[in-house]
DNA sequence: ACCTAAGCGAGACGGTACGTCTCGTCTTGCG
DNA sequence: CGCAAGACGAGACGTACCGTCTCGCTTAGGT
């Protein structure tokens, strides 16, 4: 990214390096993006970023949180509005973040964070972590909904955003982010109509 | 489960020994019982299932086969009656299946596999095809329900299957198959009932 | 040694703290005595001594120098005497060596000497000037004997501390430091007797 | 020293490959030479010989081992001769033995193994073993002579060649072994005939 | 009845990565 | 300018697995 010849960087004192975490950073991003999760060991990255690993575990005390950092540095660029309908709001949710997912590495990269919460502990413990924060963001979709009274009071916004991410991490962990609109559209009104057969057979009641 | 004082196996001339295969499933399927996919090394499974690692080796070409092999042998019982009402199949088979996960091998192997698949292209393929067959089978309650006029028409079995899926799939990488039975319930409402008001304000039109 | 609640050292200006550099060879001295040279470690004395590392480089170019300071800042207390007899005298002096570096740092501080002068150019020479000078102090003992006739004239002092001092330093560096006093006794006559057999077989001439 | 464009050594089974152990203690006695103690690490031998870290420590438990390895593997070339005279006999022995030290790497391994026991408890132990066989075998020498009636019936010849030992060893660990033929034979005369003032005074009994 | 072929357990091999330790250098901010 | 503090790049430590290899054995099946 920079010219190779750069200096070596040196400690600034007793905090930490801005130019070294970034530095680690983009490293770890760069290895992600060329030889995928495979790729990726902390031994690389601080190879790459000229980093001496003390440097790595010092800021980031597993594998995962360095991921979750580095799913977090990606330039987002999600739908969150929730100005209504809520099946409007849902589907450019959806649609945005299956994108993301699709056309950047973010989507590797939150992959990688799933599979490695499988077998490492800490790593489900920041996973855990995180769903819960993006989940809270997400419900607030939902919520506005509720004060619109679009949807019943009765709606649990965090459960709701639960099923959300739960269809969209799905879609992710299988390959199937390529869904055409009117599946993404037929997806979000099972979770907003629901499925039963009423007097007008399952439209909308207003 | 034999006794630990047994016979070294040996070779039983030029063709596999059927003893030391199900040895090695069976050491497998314990070390994925007892540690999870963090337990599960080849180097472990000989050593658990007194086999050289030649032997895993000539037989499943990687860690991933045998995670399969290991998948395919576990005994499924999951409740999937569909005699309706919808709602009450629904949560019988949840409930049945988040208990099968927390309390077999099942889920840990299933967690292993669907974090392997983000790596490795077999598993993947497996994966993929694994998982079709089971939205499937699902989607049979719905269609039994469909069948009885209980959902709308319009329904696609397949993907209410999907979002069912997506669920207890999620649940099951992040640790949360212990939620309780009014929990499940509500997540089984949301998807029959919607979540929209509506003149009673989300109670069920009919 | 001092109270741990005392305020953290600071700065007396542009010159030498004095209390920082008893505070680190105090705590060099602490750890070579609990833990032998292989718990000395610029590391452990700057963070036992609650001082900086830059601090120790700053007044000590190495861990030797540091080592070599931490030697000569220790009392000692050894039985020179020479009053002869020369074989009580020699008793006496290895008894009382014997002890202080059981007792003391003072022998843990010498074998690390010892074992930097190995590698480090420095400390050989501080080791050479060292024990040069402590070879000439221990000759007074047979100089005094030659003196009073107890000894051969022909005896070479410096020969005679060479080879006591080498009985010795192998002891400490050996971890025999516990030889009972007939062992020493034993060590003492041969220096002194010789061991050829003669008229008498091997008592002494006189 | 063979041809850099050697095949890569395999293993030849489940039993130990002699090329493997030849070609790890060439490197480590070459890093010795080359660099000193100081270039010498595990990793290091293990880059240079080409072989992995984990089949070092598999056959040496310690850096220690290995390096007493390296400084057996030289080929010895002292002469141990015990047919008398026995100043004859040492003065021979400490010449030769100098010599090798003095020139052959042998010495400064030697250096390195004694520097290192100073630290490591393991290295210690080692130390003690090896020294007590070299001890064991040096008091033949006065074994031989005291059957020869040379030497009287009360030497005890392992302490009399722990004070030979003493004397060689803190020569070599003071950068001494350069003494002359005079000096040499004077510190055997001390062994030998003692330094008290007799008839004679100090001149053999015999 | 012999011989060959392949499977078996065992375990060593060259590697890579792990997470921790200490090294000696550097800067900061206070006094 | 000295000081405590502590981050920094570097690299060794000893361990765990990886996937491959060869050994010495055992047995089955073809001749």
């Amino acid at each position: 990214v920079k010219n190779g010849a750069e200096k070596a960087r040196r400690s600034i004192g007793a905090k930490r390096n801005p130019d070294s975490a970034e530095a680690i950073l983009e490293a770890a991003e760069a290895l992600l993006l060329e030889a995928g999760y495979a790729g990726f060991s902390i031994e690389a990255v601080a190879r790459r970023a000229r980093a001496g690993k003390p440097t790595i575990y010092r800021w980031w005390p597993s594998k995962v949180a360095l991921l979750l950092d580095v799913y977090r540095r990606q330039k987002r660029d999600i739908d969150y509005s929730d100005t209504g309908p809520v099946e409007q709001d849902l589907f450019r949710f959806l649609k945005s973040l299956f994108r993301q997912w699709r056309e950047t590495p973010a989507g590797n990269i939150f992959r990688s964070i799933i599979a490695e919460a499988q077998t490492d502990e800490t790593a489900a413990k920041a996973l855990a972590d995180y769903s819960q924060g993006a989940r809270r963001y997400t419900a607030r979709i939902f919520e506005q909904a509720r004060e619109r009274g679009e949807v019943a009071a009765a709606t649990d916004p965090e459960q709701a955003a639960d099923m959300l991410a739960s269809y969209a991490w799905v879609h992710l962990l299988t390959n199937r982010l390529d869904e055409d609109d009117e599946a993404i559209r037929s997806a979000v009104r099972m979770l907003t109509r629901g499925m039963l057969a009423g007097p007008s057979d399952g439209a909308p009641p207003a």
